[in-house]
RNA sequence: GGCGCGUUCGUCUAGCGGCCCAGGACAUCGCCCUCUCAAGGCGGAGAUCGCGGGUUCGAAUCCCGCACGCGCUACCA
């Protein structure tokens, strides 16, 4: 549910948005950089560079380019060799030797590097393309960007950037570093942690508010309390300096917990019927027509939407409403109440499936009072009776509440249900 | 190896010198409610605020050092 104001697939007024398209502003920066001074081509061979790593990694020593081509003299033999093998060249920035550079991050504060720790990045590759480095600065700079947020792991490049604004005259942006999100084992988000995509999360039946609000306050809150806040609320309150400078570890317990509320609480009634229609479309058994009854849906919603933290748990609590074709065993039907006494649950059964068919009005409170009644005449426990009547009614010992469901099932298909358990005892 | 970032209950966080022998939420445990399951109510357990020094009458909050974790160190982003 965020949605960009422009771009490559809905256009805007500082197009073109994709980077091929773009190749001539990043070759014009570098040919400015170029002519100040400020960069240099650099000939050097994918292969020596590998060697030149390779032997500082060996003595133990800082890895970085070793600025062969920085001074003409290196640089000509490079370019010779490199023509003789067809080979083209690289931009890369001509870094200070000395001095240092510092920034302010929106939510880090000041920081100071020593530029003499940074080598001489490479900002047009042969093939034309820019890298990120130089990419971001021109197009954030063309489109008007005004706030650069990102992963922290930018950090460490943040100072070259600041020489590249500097060079190119360009006045930077507010620049933000936020913190990361981490798997449960504090490693970083991955495949083994099941959902590293938003679409997964989507098609397990997690709402699109929860889930927003969800990560909204990882790394921010709006105060000591405050757990659900809509977008609105959001985009009204959100400052960078709430935002916290540590990783947080992703909880999904907690994103549950949230869906929940937003699924009970939180989304108006029809568009859970909605919600949950389209999810038992698409979950339950071919066997049942389609398109589903959304009346039904919605005299059923009320009874699950307590009871289900993700929208995928729908169809398994509420496939009965929808299908005769019940599973269930003797064992289940008798449960712990009855085990061993088969006579005395048949009895009942019986008993209920009169009870059923002569109840004065079919509704959940009569049938209740009725059940109750039927109970102590037989000398049952009352919810021992009820939990026979449920497996025999929905073919599950976990369900909804049992006479607002039956209700919903009717008169005519509980009866039938009911002597169908008899006929299997 | 170098440089950098981070460090408050299991997890997400509040806290920005006294209100904190640290508050809220998820998870967990117990009780209540109850036709199952949930939801809900009440209550409990859970953090020597990474460690060690300072500064101060007073530090989770300020300063220094260390430890640990993570990141960056590509003609990737």
């Amino acid at each position: 549910g965020i949605e960009h104001d422009e771009g490559p697939d809905i256009g805007g007024p500082y197009g073109p948005y994709t980077q091929s398209e773009r190749l001539d502003l990043y070759r014009a920066a570098a040919d400015r950089l170029l002519a100040q001074g400020d960069a240099y081509e650099c000939w050097c061979s994918s292969a020596r560079l590998d060697e030149v790593r390779a032997d500082q990694q060996r003595r133990k020593v800082p890895p970085g380019y070793d600025r062969r081509c920085r001074e003409e003299a290196g640089r000509a033999v490079a370019r010779k060799e490199a023509e003789a093998e067809g080979r083209s060249c690289v931009v890369r920035f001509k870094t200070p030797l000395e001095g240092e550079v510092s920034f302010t991050d929106a939510i880090h504060g000041e920081t100071t590097f020593n530029v003499a720790t940074l080598d001489d990045f490479v900002m047009l590759k042969s093939d034309g393309f820019p890298t990120y480095h130089l990419a971001y600065i021109v197009d954030d700079e063309a489109m008007k960007i005004t706030h650069v947020l990102r992963g922290d792991e930018w950090i460490p490049s943040a100072p070259r950037h600041m020489l590249i604004y500097r060079a190119l005259g360009i006045e930077p942006p507010v620049i933000a570093h936020v913190p990361r999100v981490l798997g449960p084992d504090g490693a970083k988000l991955s495949k083994r942690h099941g959902a590293t995509s938003v679409f997964e999360y989507r098609d397990q039946g997690y709402l699109p508010e929860a889930l927003f609000n969800f990560l909204g306050l990882i790394g921010w809150s709006l105060d000591d309390k405050t757990e659900i806040i809509s977008k609105a609320e959001f985009i009204e309150h959100f400052t960078l300096d709430r935002v916290v400078k540590n990783p947080a570890v992703f909880n999904v317990e907690k994103l549950q917990w949230m869906n929940g509320v937003y699924i009970r609480e939180v989304v108006p009634a029809e568009e859970l019927v909605t919600l949950f229609a389209e999810r038992l479309e698409r979950d339950l058994p071919a066997s049942i027509a389609r398109p589903l009854d959304r009346g039904l849906v919605a005299r059923i919603a009320p009874l699950i939407r307590e009871r289900i933290k993700v929208l995928s748990e729908v169809a398994e609590y509420c496939d009965f409403f929808f299908t005769d074709e019940l599973h269930y065993s003797a064992d289940e039907l008798l449960g712990k109440a009855y085990r061993g006494r088969p006579a005395e649950a048949k009895r009942g059964l019986e008993e209920a499936a009169s009870v059923a068919a002569e109840a004065a009005a079919w509704t959940h409170e009569g049938l209740e009072a009725a059940y109750r009644a039927l109970a102590e005449t037989l000398g049952a426990k009352a919810g021992d009776l009820f939990s026979l009547v449920r497996v025999a009614v929905t073919g599950k010992r976990v369900t909804p509440p049992l006479f607002e469901s039956m209700e919903i099932v009717g008169r005519e298909r509980c009866v039938a249900r009911l002597r169908a358990a008899i006929e299997m005892l």
